[in-house]
DNA sequence: ACGACGCGCCAC
DNA sequence: AAACGTGGCGCGTCGT
């Protein structure tokens, strides 16, 4: 056994790195005694799924003592020994682990993960702003630095050092460093015992604060959406690299375009704005940094003019070939850059990410794919002899701010299944209002779901300032209680002093004092977002998990039989519905064919036509609490 | 050469 | 009185 001294918050830690069989015993009875043993590991990167991935250690500890094992050095049979034997297992960021784990043969994924406490969950629920919003942040080192010893991202930056000493970059170095390098043994070492200690830190506080139950959801969530990253979903290579090669000569066409107006970086907005001028343009607005602003809205201003005025063509070029360039470098290359040895994708699914709880997904971004235009969702397709079948939530967030306002008049309307924009609409305009009376009507909803006022709405829908405020006025006494909340939930704040607003589900969110009016959101986007996590939860208790593709806010993604794609919708958006305070919450599903492009008006390959259906449902259960049994017809507090 | 940051654009 | 929420990611620019 080599041992490696360290301090840490003043008092001494030892840090055993295994070195031949004969160290077994002692690891294996530190696994099997350690009631809370905190676990990590370090790999070759984070791309779980590409086919050079391996595990190079795996580590164990607690709050001041850590083990080593070399997995690269043929001991992986004693990191699994090890696994086998634990008893509570503490991570922080579980799912790269226990998916590098399971991906490379250590350990199954079921087996580890009902017993796996995650430090980044716990402290999240603590606090959930990111650094630079207020916050700790999420990081380890972020989060030791702050609450175990401020000295412990030293051995990262020390570690760092190394790499580039060496002539590597981080990402290079954690695949390339020496296995036996003493500062890549320590910081190994060392992330075990901050978690630990963390944990005890965390665990300490969520008591005090009792959202035990909601912590034990958040990682019921994050072990489906680990699932669902594991399943992956399947890419159609051939598609995707024909429409690199389109998106690239659609590029560089408008490239050449731009280049005749002098125009060589299409990314620059200062040469944009210079060449636009230069062609007799008058640009009238700026950047918060003080440059012409040159951004999509004034470019497509430009290109596409009212009457009486010429076409831009430069404008239209940097917009086609800006747009392009995106479509291809961040979806289309991502896709085939990020596949695996058979063809899927596994894009990382944050479970709890942003302040308000929301999910992300990275590598690449699918919650973000082009919808207006069907080619970026083509490259996705279902399992052979799958459709694909989308089932999303009807207008949640809308449901959920009538919920928690308790706004009658909405409310009643919800529950007739009547079209909210068209009921609002007709109140403020009358009964023949017109189609873009009833869009502002819809802007002006959305608009309270964000918490803006009429100065926002009217930018965002370009009708005149004073027609809004009289929308906006009428919208108020139409819903009443929808202004009362956003009142109560600031007088709260001055009243207590208490920064920050509580939801349903007991998520603490911390408010800014100079942006107060976010309150309102910060009450519905995590509600809206607990209610799409339980229905996760719910579906994958109705025995529909093994379909489910990936999560998009309010829509689940799945690929199911086409035999049985029907009576699958039905299951899973009858596993989504609930009530919230009498608001019933209810999903629709959509069958399409065997590419996500279908669902977007792609030409169906196999049929003439996108088999495009759409149901609604009806509501059961409830959302008061996440640990309230899902899919049941039982009552809410 | 690398990293941080502003800006812009994609989604819900 | 006024106040538009949450992310990921690529490019260009600027600093080291």
């Amino acid at each position: 056994m080599r041992i490696l001294n360290h301090t840490m918050a003043g008092a001494p830690v030892e840090v055993r790195v295994l070195e031949g069989r004969g160290d077994s015993a002692e690891l294996l009875n530190f696994c099997t005694h350690t009631p809370v043993l905190a676990m990590d590991t370090e790999t070759t990167g984070l791309d779980i799924y590409a086919a050079n991935f391996r595990i190079r250690t795996v580590q164990f500890g607690h709050a001041d003592l850590a083990y080593v094992v070399p997995v690269e050095y043929g001991f992986g049979d004693l990191a699994t020994e090890g696994l086998r034997r634990s008893r509570t297992l503490v991570c922080h960021n579980a799912p790269f682990d226990l998916l590098s784990l399971d991906r490379t043969g250590l350990a199954d994924f079921e087996k580890l993960a009902p017993r796996v406490r995650d430090t980044r969950l716990m402290a999240h629920q603590l606090d959930s702003r990111a650094q630079g919003e207020g916050g700790i942040g999420h990081g380890l080192k972020d989060l030791a630095e702050a609450l175990i010893d401020d000295q412990a991202p030293d051995t990262q930056t020390g570690l760092h050092q190394v790499f580039r000493q060496l002539g590597l970059r981080v990402s290079e170095g954690f695949a390339q460093i020496d296995l036996a390098h003493p500062v890549y043994l320590l910081y190994a070492g060392l992330d075990v015992i901050l978690t630990h200690r963390l944990h005890t830190v965390l665990t300490a506080e969520i008591q005090r604060r009792q959202v035990a139950q909601l912590v034990d959801f958040d990682h019921q969530v994050q072990q489906a959406t680990s699932r669902m990253q594991r399943r992956g979903m399947l890419l159609d290579v051939e598609y995707t690299e024909r429409l690199v090669v389109e998106l690239r000569d659609d590029a560089e066409a408008a490239r050449r375009e731009a280049a005749q107006w002098g125009v060589t970086k299409v990314g620059s907005p200062a040469q944009v704005a210079e060449a636009l001028i230069a062609m007799g343009e008058e640009l009238a607005e700026r950047t918060a940094g003080g440059a012409w602003k040159v951004d999509k809205q004034v470019l497509g201003g430009l290109a596409d003019p009212g009457r009486g005025r010429g076409a831009n063509p430069l404008a239209a070029a940097v917009l086609a070939a800006k747009r392009a360039d995106k479509w291809r470098t961040s979806y289309a290359e991502a896709m085939l850059a990020n596949r695996d040895s058979h063809d899927r994708i596994h894009p990382t699914i944050n479970a709890l990410q942003a302040r308000t709880a929301r999910m992300s997904v990275s590598n690449p971004p699918l919650q973000q794919l082009p919808s207006r235009d069907w080619r970026i969702r083509q490259c996705i397709l279902a399992e052979p002899g799958h459709v694909i079948l989308s089932a999303d939530f009807a207008s949640v967030e809308l449901r959920v701010l009538a919920a928690l306002a308790d706004e009658q008049a909405m409310k009643s309307l919800i529950q007739n299944g009547v079209d909210l924009h068209d009921s609002t609409a007709a109140a403020l305009f009358g009964p023949n209002f017109t189609k873009a009376q009833r869009q502002l009507a819809k802007a002006i909803a959305f608009g309270k779901v964000y918490g803006g006022g009429a100065a926002g709405i009217a930018r965002q829908t370009g009708v005149e300032l004073s027609i809004v405020e009289r929308a906006v006025a009428g919208f108020d006494r139409t819903y009443p209680a929808i202004s009362r909340l956003s009142h109560r939930l600031r007088d709260r704040v001055r009243l207590t002093g208490e920064r920050w607003v509580t939801t349903p589900t007991g998520r603490r969110i911390h408010l800014d004092s100079d942006r107060l009016y976010a309150a309102t959101n910060y009450l519905i986007q995590p509600t809206a977002r607990d209610i799409a996590a339980q229905a996760l939860l719910a579906i994958e208790d109705a025995g529909y998990g093994e379909f489910l593709r990936m999560v998009i806010h309010d829509e689940f993604l799945a690929s199911v039989p086409a035999v049985d794609a029907e009576e699958i919708g039905h299951g899973i958006t009858q596993a989504m519905s609930m009530t919230l305070r009498g608001v019933p919450i209810d999903a629709d599903f959509e069958v399409g064919g065997r590419s996500w492009g279908s669902l977007y008006g792609a030409p169906a390959t196999g049929h003439f036509f996108a088999q495009t259906h759409k149901v609604a449902t009806h509501s059961s259960g409830s959302v008061e609490a996440p640990t309230e049994p899902h899919g049941e017809g039982g009552a809410a507090s």
